[in-house]
DNA sequence: GCGACAG
DNA sequence: ATCTTGTCGC
């Protein structure tokens, strides 16, 4: 575990950010430098940054980290927490706070301006360089193909996919009823995700790429993480931390 | 125009 | 997201 306090004002380098082909997270979320944009900017920007997300196959096999994220709210304040776990063995190797007060309102579909920010933070504050980032949201499977997961994807230039709960944009056939089984999350006549059963008899996940992995991976690396839940291992430890961290 | 709408 | 008790089942 390599956690530190979520009040410890000393930046430390990171191992996640900077890298090639990353993009500037303050001009990609907050563009205007100093306030948060309105949400017509919002919207311009994820028109802007959605081309670049790139589908592309990942050896699973070979995953070695995988980190999961996700934001709590509680008394008006937000925590945001990144736990990072073996995918070999789905233990915690490394995890991190931050709290901060929203700076962004609630809106479908601006997910990202409101949690980007203090994740980006949480993701600074680990000590390990996750090789896949699982979001508790969506990445393509959004109105303008830019949810959360592709833009933490694209800001990191870093593997990302989407876990949601409900479905948000698109529609699917229920899965069959066995683990494993999955049936796709159609918008229009776009394939935009997969409704996905990690449990027999249990409610589908909704899984869809964020950036530089493709739907088979993503469907394989959710399974694999979640062999006893519905929800994959390191979401369940990010939503169990960001709840409970009283350092938060 | 109306309803729906990730967390 | 959060507000909230008990209950059925593996």
């Amino acid at each position: 575990m390599n956690a530190r306090p979520a009040g410890s004002e000393q930046p430390l380098p990171s191992p996640v950010r900077p890298s090639a082909g990353a993009i500037d997270p303050a001009a990609a979320t907050w563009p205007r430098g100093g306030g948060p944009p309105s949400v017509e900017e919002a919207r311009a920007l994820q028109d802007l940054l959605a081309p670049r997300v790139r589908a592309q196959p990942v050896d699973v096999e070979r995953v070695g980290l995988v980190a999961g994220l996700d934001v709590s709210y509680t008394e008006g304040r937000l925590v945001a927490a990144a736990v990072v776990l073996s995918a070999e063995t789905l233990e915690v190797v490394d995890a991190a706070t931050v709290a901060t007060a929203p700076r962004f309102p609630y809106v479908p579909g601006l997910f990202a301006f409101r949690e980007l920010p203090p994740l980006l933070d949480a993701i600074d504050r680990l000590g390990t360089a996750p090789d896949v980032f699982v979001c508790d949201g969506f990445g393509l499977a959004h109105p303008r193909r830019f949810g959360l997961a592709c833009h933490l994807g694209v800001l990191l230039d870093r593997p990302t996919l989407g876990v949601g709960k409900t479905p948000f944009v698109g529609r699917a056939e229920p899965p069959g009823q066995q683990r494993g089984s999955w049936s796709p999350l159609v918008d229009g006549d776009e394939v935009v995700g997969r409704a996905l059963r990690t449990r027999t008899g249990v409610k589908p996940v909704y899984v869809s790429i964020g950036h530089r992995i493709d739907l088979d991976s993503a469907t394989e690396l959710v399974l694999r993480t979640a062999p006893n839940y519905r929800i994959p291992e390191p979401v369940r430890h990010a939503d169990r931390l960001s709840r409970d961290d009283p350092g938060a």
